[in-house]
DNA sequence: GGTGTGACAACAA
DNA sequence: TTTGTTGCCACAC
């Protein structure tokens, strides 16, 4: 297993999020076929190569709450880009419960390609 | 090949 | 709801 092939399935995942839905960084990983490997997931973001587009403001906390502290600028572009997608960003925050992206799994294994 | 790190998650108060 | 602590483990150096 040649390092770096987790980070692609990430990617990937993460490209699958549809437009107006969320999904927390758990979930991206266990998507991607890596169970409880969420910081990994934090840091294939941190690896993102240029030029690579990737919604990648649609990844979020597991409790709904942006990754990035408030002030930070960021946050504010994440937030910006996520009102784009017509979800509602309150105090650095998402309700969950209208947003989070419900994964199709057939869809994601027929897409991500095992 | 050991050490530090991380855009986290779960739990506790 | 928010903050602090702990666990987790692949990845970069």
């Amino acid at each position: 297993m040649t390092a770096g092939v987790n980070f692609q399935r990430i990617w990937q995942t993460i490209a699958l999020i549809p437009a107006g839905k969320v999904a927390s960084y758990g979930q991206i990983a266990d998507l991607a076929g890596l169970p409880g490997r969420a910081r990994l997931v934090g840091k294939a973001l941190g690896q993102v190569p240029d030029g690579m587009q990737l919604p990648w403001y649609r990844v979020l906390r597991s409790n709904g709450q942006l990754a990035f502290p408030k002030g930070s600028e960021q946050a504010k572009q994440q937030t910006g880009l996520l009102q784009e997608d017509n979800i509602v960003v309150f105090n650095n925050r998402v309700k969950l419960k209208e947003f989070k992206w419900q994964p199709d799994l057939a869809e994601i294994l027929w897409k991500l390609t095992f």
